[in-house]
DNA sequence: GTCTATAAATGGATAGAC
DNA sequence: GTCTATCCATTTATAGAC
């Protein structure tokens, strides 16, 4: 036949180590945000990334490792505050309160935090992440008395918004509209992110 | 022999359906709220309350039933807020310092909501939970424009600090003593409870 | 580098005895 | 009214073939 020795092109992908590693961690990454630690099983991370499950033990040795990895790449970016100086309350709130929003079915660290504190080792993964990646970010903009501890209460502000509101879907605040829940939140921001 | 005709009394607890039902019902609110509604299984629940699995279902039907009426057990009383008209801020931001102090191993609706909002038909009961109980004991204290926002917003940010300092132990909310914590609190509560 | 097959444990729910 | 025993599905992790 013609096409006997033409180089064959699997389905897929390439054997390629380092990308398949990345599929599986991008996987993780949004089944994680979906469903939560005890939510999903490393088949189903295995099968978004197009592999099979052993890979995963084979590339991160449990699943918990590869929690570890994902919260890391969840919570590096800079998502969960908006804005510098003093439009850092008002564009945090307009930020929260688009990005909770019924109809945008949004990813984010938040949903993963969230939808993961149930599990003990999760919880301690994500408590160390907080540490090293939110709470430095907060740490940069906020300055004067007490900064951690309102840096952090700017966090809990906004995991308890992305619960009730998006993950429960509570009537009131699911039914808000976004400008005037922005409104009502501004206010508290600035109470925390104004020196004092 | 002497005891023959002495009515028997079986070591653990008469057979006495309501009681029993009783118990495996408190057993469910405890697990549930330490454990979520993924990370507690029935033959837990059941050793818990003294008898077998297969009694929960008896008696319930489905865990899920159960988790429903725990669910109501745990959001009837009025835990949530505290005080009432000009003190209802400050006495919400004391009790709530209180009660996600490290020392305290407390349990309480919020930790029950928390532990279970990643599974989708728990995160359901618990949105018609909060419906029934929580919003009508808000709704009878705050007045004004757009209450319902304001009393859902302040679930938001109880549920928060529980989850930042209770569930993940965060360094800085963790190691503020509770005073100074309450303080910055309270000024957050109080802007969402005055008349607006 | 990736697969199939399976081990070993645990989940919720049910049948039938007493 | 409550038990033992079991079914069946699903989980993480591993062994060994290709």
């Amino acid at each position: 036949m013609m096409d006997a020795d033409v180089p064959r092109t699997p389905a897929r992908r390439r054997r390629d180590a380092a990308a398949t590693r990345q599929a599986i961690l991008d996987a993780a990454v949004a089944a994680f945000t979906r469903h939560g630690y005890d939510g999903v099983g490393v088949r189903e991370i295995a099968q978004s990334a197009g592999v099979t499950a052993m890979l995963i033990n084979r590339y991160f040795g449990s699943k918990e490792q590869l929690f570890a990895e994902a919260v890391d790449v969840a919570f590096a970016p800079r998502t969960v505050i908006a804005g510098t100086g003093d439009a850092l309350a008002g564009e945090t709130a307009r930020a929260l309160a688009a990005r909770t929003a019924p109809e945008a079915d949004e990813l984010g660290p938040f949903l993963l935090m969230l939808r993961s504190a149930a599990n003990p080792s999760a919880a301690e993964i994500m408590r160390d992440a907080i540490a090293r990646h939110a709470g430095r970010h907060l740490g940069e903009e906020l300055s004067g008395d007490a900064a951690g501890v309102r840096a952090e209460l700017m966090l809990a502000l906004q995991a308890g918004v992305w619960l009730l509101r998006s993950v429960l879907a509570t009537t009131a605040l699911r039914d808000a509209p976004q400008e005037e829940l922005a409104a009502h939140m501004e206010p508290l921001f600035r109470r925390l992110t104004d020196p004092q």
